[in-house]
DNA sequence: AAAAGGTATTATGAATTCAAAATTCCGACA
DNA sequence: TGTCGGAATTTTGAATTCATAATACCTTTT
């Protein structure tokens, strides 16, 4: 049985604004015409605009008064600046999960990350990301500070647009399934120090992956590459 | 000449809000009847609930479906979880600082430290808490990275209403302002990783002043206790 | 007297309406 | 041909109105 979810309009509007913005429907830096989402979700004006303003606290729209909403746009320093980020709030999820989690959790993540482990040598790359994903959303909820996974899944929004499985060579992906060959030590000694130290390098990696290793400039705009 | 600001009604509602909940005009958990804030604003519910909703999602109001908003209650573990999650941030923020600030902007920091001396020697407690605020201000500004920064307001914004002036005591004021020694030590060198780890140590602090060293239950209500 | 049920009132959710700002369009003029 | 200015249109900002859910109140029944 299910709970009965009282779901606001608004809610409904941004959750789909959103995934229209993650999917490159609407693309950074368009603008964003009322009117037109209006029709497309069949709603009025004041659920919509409701929902903009929260997506704009969000800082995945912004809004320009009297001048309507635009898709942010995401340049390479903010995309930076949000990976330097998110690898401290990967660090600190780690040194919390390493005090905080059970043996049953540790044995959880070391499945996981053999289930990845066999996608690796099968080079199947989707299902990889997706256990991927599962292992580090498994660090951060047993890190249990709500506070944290809400702030990361905000930023994690914000750069979602940004895929980089096209610029995935075998050289990153392989560093990366070393990353988290090291991850798995340090949980299973529970090493917060050291886990969340793997976890933030291993942010960077993937930054690297995202930025061509410092090709473009920092004020360049990211191109939204849908992968 | 300062810029002519196009500010919307609902960004006046929503700060002037904000201010109403830091000054504990609205208290924790109290509900927020829209008509009632309507009148005292002077403004129609359509401004005010966009008010609302952006103060929802920056953790300040809850928003219950059909049954309106309330003041956002904070229990120890949330305040405990936010304290942990700005320590990260700080960290950051000390690192990063170190790589990127000047040597003009090491100086002026050295500057405001010694200030912040006289007024500890002084006792004068309001004026060393403004310098030091400037202080974490200053080296939030020199880490150069706009989302952490956004971040980092928005988390402090929260536990704002946590005063801990009351229970400032002597031994925690000598060892915030030993901290604040060290911090000026790392900074000079321009060691982030020590930096960062100082700042993490010093907010770890506050937060034992919050919570009186741990003598109250994670799942308690944090009465706002306004110094 | 207490509990249950139904009606009245109030508050919230969302659409509509009105006002004001921005944009577009078009003609006058250099 | 290009650009400047102003009216017409469109778009956004905010108030009002309408619909519906929640709450309060009162009656009825045991």
């Amino acid at each position: 049985m299910s709970k009965i979810q009282h779901r606001n309009l608004y809610r409904e509007v941004a959750d789909r604004t959103r995934e229209l913005i993650e999917h490159g429907e609407l693309t950074p830096g368009e603008r964003i015409s009322e009117k037109q989402l209006c029709e497309t979700f069949g709603v009025s004006r004041t659920p919509l605009r409701e929902a903009l303003k929260v997506l704009a606290s969000e800082g995945l729209v912004e809004l320009l008064p009297n001048r309507g909403a635009r898709v942010m746009q995401l340049t390479v320093k903010m995309v930076k600046d949000t990976y330097d980020l998110m690898g401290a709030l990967e660090g600190l999820s780690g040194e919390l999960a390493c005090q905080q989690i059970s043996d049953e959790g540790i044995i959880a993540i070391c499945q996981l990350h053999e289930q990845m482990l066999e996608h690796y040598r099968k080079r199947e790359m989707q299902p990889y990301f997706e256990v991927n994903r599962q292992i580090h959303e498994s660090i951060l909820a047993a890190a249990n500070n709500e506070v944290l996974e809400e702030m990361y899944n905000n930023l994690s929004y914000r750069v979602k647009r940004v895929r980089y499985s096209k610029k995935m060579t075998e050289a990153f992906w392989r560093q990366a399934v070393n990353d988290h060959e090291m991850m798995i030590v340090a949980l299973k000694a529970r090493d917060g120090k050291r886990l969340g130290q793997i976890l933030r390098d291993h942010l960077c990696h993937k930054l690297e992956v995202v930025t061509l290793a410092g090709v473009i400039e920092d004020d360049e705009l990211i191109n939204a590459a849908n992968g």
